[in-house]
RNA sequence: GGGGCUGUAGCUCAGUUGGUUAGAGUGCCGGUCUGUCACACCGGAGGCCGCGGGUUCGAGUCCCGUCAGCCCCGCCA
């Protein structure tokens, strides 16, 4: 309201109530940025036009104050007009104006002058509802708030129904670690926060509803990045009688409609990698595709330079890859050597590199490239090899973060604006320090062509799980699950769990396979990123009106808090130490 | 659990090789000002240099520890 008046008002008596936003007194005159979330329009105080009362009490007005003011729309003098404010050819000339509701100074300033860094993060935590009133924060939450009401109608419309899943729920033995809740009438039992709600909505397909959708809220107790809140939502769907591709078609769809409300290019159908092409050409099982760069296999081209590195890397059964980076002898020797620590940090022993000149090369790479080997690196006079030699579980994600320095390194020019990716056939199960746990979750259906070698060679078993990419970002999980119950304790099984377990703990699960579920499958895409990404913001935190932070803290609130022992008691918990460290805001 | 960066006035920051009374802009308070829009001008108040310990004749500055925020690794079915 207060941002829209426009030259077409002019004339118009007008009552408009909003916060200060700065003022320029000049004495007799006075001038009022008012705002509210629609933006800002000046309004103008003198003894000509405003009411004695009135003006004594604007020259008395703080930032924040709360106003009402009443008077009329005027163009403003032409050499007066302000072309940087949608409203700035008007101005409310104010007769009356009434205080509702006196602020004092705000501890962090809603306005940012042009040149001006934001407060301290931790600072726009603490002080939220001031941080909230900035209008960068409020039109990431009003685009937020319409890509949800797009997703509910665009499955609205594909008659998915929307069905609630409980928040107090059974704890999961896998994955990550949950948040618990004490049970205050079952002494010594906890409910957990869900992770996801994927048994629900499982438990919904085998009762019948064979489209669901939920806009769900999911907790995790694990440490925190950037681009991870302990708690966070998610675009959660699931259909009976599916296939890959019908997921693909109605997410496709999702994001060009999505796409429109946010300005961002999403043409289905989407490019598909399966997880190996991903690792293979990327290193990576989540590429930024904006950038077609891609890893380069020289393991026959080197594998027989006199080089122990090189010949044992081929030996071992690993590989020898790299980058070709035409034009990347530009790069000085410490930048190469930049990029050589990126690889390190990423867990690789050492990054390899050659440039190519006039005559042979330079870099530690080079003395073991004759003439043969460049020419089969395709290298020319100017361009870089960078190489990492060893297993692709090592060599990967260094390539991956090398490819990441690279492109940031020469300022390669995006190819494209929006990559959207699907990547498919993830490994069904991943080993962890001798353990095999699922690549994904228990739920997901092993690859058909591969179910022969669930019990003698689990590791190479793919699985119709598939993920969501946006340039460079996870947006999305999901996979066509095990209907059968047969299947599902057999994969219970490979994960090293006993038949008494696989009751305790799924049994229910179980029990609704067997009553005739049907085959079945879903996705959920996180709509925290999914925002955070289309709008290219720099946290999610400013995509979440109350988010934590890194520590899992809540300084607005202060959460979590300790609580009274009377509480604790009633909860039948019994405190091991005294907290430390315990903050009250 | 591990690594890195940051912490100085309400806010954003500067602060030299360890040296006297810790500065700037903005905000705040007071004053002048009738067309400003980062209003201008004059004056003023405002500091636990995150906290604790150490080295030193002397610490915002060096060392150790700790807390908080952020980023990364592990972790995130």
């Amino acid at each position: 309201m207060v941002g829209g008046l426009r030259k077409e008002d002019a004339g118009r008596k007008e009552r408009l109530s909003g916060w200060v936003h700065r003022r320029r007194d000049l004495g007799g005159l006075l001038f009022v940025d008012l705002r509210d979330r629609s933006g800002l329009v000046q309004i103008s105080f003198g003894p000509e036009w405003t009411e004695a009362e009135s003006l004594s009490l604007a020259h008395r007005l703080g930032s924040e104050d709360v106003v009402v003011v009443e008077g009329e729309v005027e163009l403003r003098p032409n050499d007066a007009r302000n072309p940087e404010l949608p409203s700035g050819d008007v101005e409310l000339r104010v007769h009356r104006l009434e205080l509702l509701n006196s602020a004092r100074t705000p501890q962090i300033p809603v306005y940012r002058g042009p040149d001006e860094d934001l407060p301290a993060e931790e600072l726009r935590l603490r002080h939220r509802h001031l941080d909230l009133r900035r209008r960068e924060l409020q039109e990431n939450l009003r685009l937020r708030h319409e890509l949800i009401l797009e997703t509910r109608n665009y499955f609205g419309n594909l008659g998915f129904l929307e069905i609630e899943t409980p928040i107090l729920t059974k704890t999961t033995p896998e994955g990550a670690r949950d948040y618990l809740v004490p049970s205050r009438v079952h002494p010594g039992e906890f409910f957990a926060l869900p992770q996801s709600p994927q048994i629900y909505k499982q438990i919904l397909m085998t009762a019948g509803y064979d489209r669901y959708l939920q806009i769900a809220r999911c907790f995790r107790d694990e440490d925190l990045r950037a681009d991870r809140q302990p708690e966070f939502t998610q675009i959660d769907l699931e259909a009976a009688f599916v296939e890959p591709d019908d997921i693909f078609r109605w997410i496709e769809g999702l994001m060009a409609e999505l796409g429109k409300v946010a300005q961002i290019q999403a043409a289905p159908p989407f490019r598909r990698l399966t997880h190996a092409e991903a690792m293979d050409r990327f290193g990576s099982d989540r590429p930024d595709l904006r950038w077609s760069l891609e890893i380069s296999d020289w393991s026959d081209a080197f594998g027989t330079a006199d080089s122990r590195i090189l010949q044992s890397a081929v030996e071992t059964g690993g590989r020898i890859r790299g980058f070709l980076i035409r034009g990347g002898g530009e790069l000085s020797r410490k930048e190469v050597e930049a990029l050589e620590s990126v690889a390190r940090a990423a867990g690789a022993p050492g990054l390899l590199w050659a440039k190519r000149t006039g005559e042979g090369g330079s870099g530690p790479l080079s003395r073991w490239l004759g003439e043969e080997e460049w020419e089969a690196s395709g290298a020319r006079s100017g361009d870089l090899l960078l190489v990492a030699a060893g297993s692709d579980r090592v060599t990967s994600p260094a390539l991956s973060a090398v490819r990441g320095a690279v492109i940031e390194a020469m300022a390669l020019p995006q190819e494209r604006s929006d990559a959207w990716l699907w990547v498919l056939d993830f490994p069904l199960f991943e080993e962890h320090e001798g353990r095999i746990h699922p690549g994904h979750h228990p739920f997901v259906l092993p690859h058909p062509e591969d179910l022969s070698r669930l019990n003698d060679d689990p590791l190479s078993v793919r699985s119709l799980a598939y993920d969501l990419v946006y340039n460079g970002s996870e947006l999305g999980s999901g996979s066509i699950r095990i209907h059968d119950a047969g299947m599902q304790r057999a994969i219970f099984r490979a994960l090293g769990m006993g038949d008494q377990e696989i009751a305790r703990k799924f049994g229910f699960l179980l029990e609704a396979l067997e009553s005739g579920a049907p085959p079945h499958g879903g996705i959920a895409l996180g709509v925290d990123r999914l925002v955070k990404d289309f709008l290219n913001a720099a946290s999610l935190r400013d995509v979440i009106a109350f988010p934590k932070t890194t520590a899992a803290r809540a300084l607005f609130e202060g959460a979590p808090s300790t609580v009274g022992s009377e509480e604790l008691r009633e909860l039948h918990i019994e405190l091991r130490a005294a907290p430390v460290g315990v903050r009250t805001p």
